[in-house]
DNA sequence: CTTGACCACTGGTCTGGACCTGCGTACTGT
DNA sequence: ACAGTACGCAGGTCCAGACCAGTGGTCAAG
């Protein structure tokens, strides 16, 4: 038994000691959109190498306190954008609805786990429709559907509007629209999804799966991406809690 | 004009190629709970720094493919816990209910933001309760439900089981329950979680914040803490949505 | 006034070390 | 047979430095 009557209070990583000080930091002299010394110049104030001082720097962003754009800067970041995950997939309040078009067509490169998902075969072709979610002009997500053409023959043009996935299903399907299984995990995003995102590759994403029921199997699959540092997803049926009052 | 005829591949980070790589080796030659060569002969192998391998791992293992322990070596991971968020809060399907009561009590040191979501004054009296949820003798969450005093003057002892926050406060309030606000963010582990989560300090968790409506306030606010990288929130199960309505 | 080349500065990537600390096992004394 | 210790190995932390790659401004040429 190593036990010493010592205190010992267990010596906190210098990232973590670092990251608390820089959040107090953060929130008693500066505000939201100013920028922060540069790493070089952090590193040397706080006598820290720079790798240990972007450890800290990483886990801020990644709480949403930070944002870090590569030749501009580290600014101190705003509220978190809140993404509506509402039962009835109604919309996008709060932001600007499908900004880009990046993606319609018909292919078979569906990748395996989502193949097997929609219960079809590998290489079966799929309906897929991409769009971007912007914010005040930043990029926040990635919506995917998936709709096997064994389900919809052809994907009509109604595709192009703001609408979401169940919305899109209820048209095609004529209301046989039965219910939908949802589930939210992290992922990291790799390199085509970092890109739409302006974010690094192997980035930390929320990824919303949703599974559309109809006629007694999955008639369509919705993956949705969103950066993990600058979105929160908010359920229920009630508009989200007032933030404004949280300083 | 930096346009170039060649093809240009963007030379991808070499932690990401390191990343696909080790991801097609676990996939075909791993099996669950096998271990892995250490890091310093993995990076010999791969011709990298230690440094470049522990970031493609650190990737690996926010996504729940590798489970890396000080001391014992790193693992292939099974698939994700699912953490069942129901509207109705039924219990916990699929984790070993409430295993260890961590701590039972009022309180006035709530984090400021948490007070300002009660409703309730910065060191105002508030009921704490926290649990913590395994799943295969692993540690998968933490949840903290707060209730301030001036909601419920006492707690009862009917806390002690394994029933969740809106049982409980329906109990409390004699069904006065109105309804329910969820959030679902990415945030970092603080040094105490990170301990109860067998996890360095700064690991990333999924963050579901729940405001419980009664009496036309928020009586109680439900914060829970998940491991992000062995756990996937699943909503609405076999939740068939009675809306049959006709467009 | 507009355009484009240039360039200082920023965060991003990568190296090759060093040492710390938890874990599990082998050994050893009782 | 058992408990305690010692030790090797694993991942975790930290360092000092180098170079890469977008950003955004300056400034000269058109």
């Amino acid at each position: 038994m190593a036990t010493t009557a010592t205190v010992e209070v267990a010596a906190e990583p210098k990232y973590w000691h670092l990251r608390t000080v820089l959040v107090q930091a953060i929130e008693s002299e500066f505000t939201t959109g100013q920028t922060l010394p540069n790493e070089r110049d952090l590193s040397a104030r706080f006598g820290v190498a720079r790798a240990t001082l972007r450890q800290a720097l990483e886990q801020l962003e990644l709480e949403g306190r930070l944002h870090r754009r590569r030749g501009a800067g580290t600014v101190v970041a705003g509220p978190r954008v809140d993404i509506t995950i509402g039962t009835h997939d109604e919309g996008w309040p709060g932001v600007e609805p499908g900004d880009r078009d990046l993606v319609d067509g018909t292919t078979a490169a569906v990748p395996g786990r989502l193949a097997a998902q929609l219960g079809v075969r590998p290489r079966a072709m799929v309906h897929r429709v991409r769009r971007r979610q912007l914010s005040m002009r930043q990029p926040v997500g990635i919506e995917c559907l998936y709709v096997p053409r064994a389900v919809v023959p052809r994907v009509p043009e109604l595709l192009g509007d703001n609408r979401r996935a169940a919305l899109v299903l209820r048209h095609l399907r004529n209301n046989t629209l039965e219910g939908l299984t949802r589930s939210v995990e992290v992922g990291v995003a790799e390199p085509e999804e970092a890109r739409l995102l302006e974010r690094p590759p192997g980035t930390a994403v929320l990824v919303v799966t949703t599974a559309y029921t109809a006629g007694g199997r999955t008639a369509a699959l919705a993956v949705a991406t969103y950066r993990a540092d600058t979105c929160r997803l908010a359920f229920g049926e009630d508009a989200p809690i007032g933030a404004r009052s949280a300083s």
